[in-house]
DNA sequence: GTTATTTGATTAACATGTTAAATATAAGCG
DNA sequence: CGCTTATATTTAACATGTTAATCAAATAAC
């Protein structure tokens, strides 16, 4: 017998789900738990990237570049995971910016070269003990183990 | 002794790094990783709401609000990861396509009060099966284990 | 009870995400 | 060679991400 004050079957007046049909759908979702695992990380290094005028996706970019050298277009965009119209944009601020310079492939007209300049080159060395410092603190509170399981297990996931 | 032909000593043209002072940077960067990972994994599910006419933001906010009831307008925000100002837009988008339905909080005018419509749980109805299905595939071929032992990692990430 | 502070939501401004279309150059082919 | 197809990049259009500012309603402090 069902009465109208049981919270679990009652009017349900706030239009919650009658049954339990969805199975996991939020709880323990993939998906949202790396977006949420993304967020949790990244909030620890966006204001330290802030204060030198740099966004996630900059500091990609400008890094990659200090790693790789000259790199095509198509290249960056990959190695940094941004999509091409996306690198486009920032292609040009931060050609404005004078973090990099641009120039066209001799051997084949459609490419467009990309590389970064000593003033990029010095924010990296500015940025880089400061990362390596919030990594470090994040190893530590996680655990080396930990990190090292994560990170094989998140390289498998991006391998399927 | 160093001759010009040396690949690893060269002229360094390309404008490479001149030494290895960067550890660990790209090569095994969490944030890095958990980005791939998530790009991988939502490559699955993208084609199928697509179909559906829905991207991966609206699918989280109306599938919590299908399993929450109604929510205002920060508890949504909050549950579905989205910000407070792509949330206002959103709604205003799936109100126009009368998913969802809004009113005032009697007790606090502030708040936004926000549940879903039928046709919105029928949408749900038609996308979990499909959004299962790949989460079984997905589940089959990482492994079962494996997948329990992500979930767990990135949870703990999530709290540091 | 009036003022000051806090809180929920929106707006503004600029950046990136995303898909599709356009453009230009290369490469393949009869 | 002329034509088709493929590739690299850009543009366009719309959506969300991000921070700061604004506005209204509630709460706290005097």
């Amino acid at each position: 017998m069902v009465t109208g004050s049981d919270p679990l079957v009652g009017d349900n007046s706030n239009n919650a789900p009658v049954d339990g049909v969805q199975p996991r759908l939020t709880r323990r979702s993939l998906p949202i738990a790396l977006l949420r695992a993304r967020e949790s990380v990244m909030a620890k290094f966006r204001p330290m990237l802030a204060r030198h005028d740099m966004n996630e996706q900059q500091w990609r970019v400008i890094r990659i570049l200090g790693e790789a050298g000259e790199l095509d277009a198509t290249e960056l965009a990959d190695r940094a995971l941004v999509l091409a119209p996306s690198l486009t944009r920032m292609i040009k601020s931060l050609k404005t910016r004078k973090l990099i310079t641009l120039r066209k492939d001799k051997e084949d007209g459609r490419r467009t070269l990309i590389s970064i300049t000593p003033a990029a080159r010095k924010l990296i060395a500015e940025i880089s003990p400061e990362s390596m410092q919030i990594y470090r603190d994040l190893e530590k509170s996680f655990g080396k183990d930990e990190m090292e399981r994560l990170l094989d297990l998140l390289e498998a996931v991006s391998k399927l």
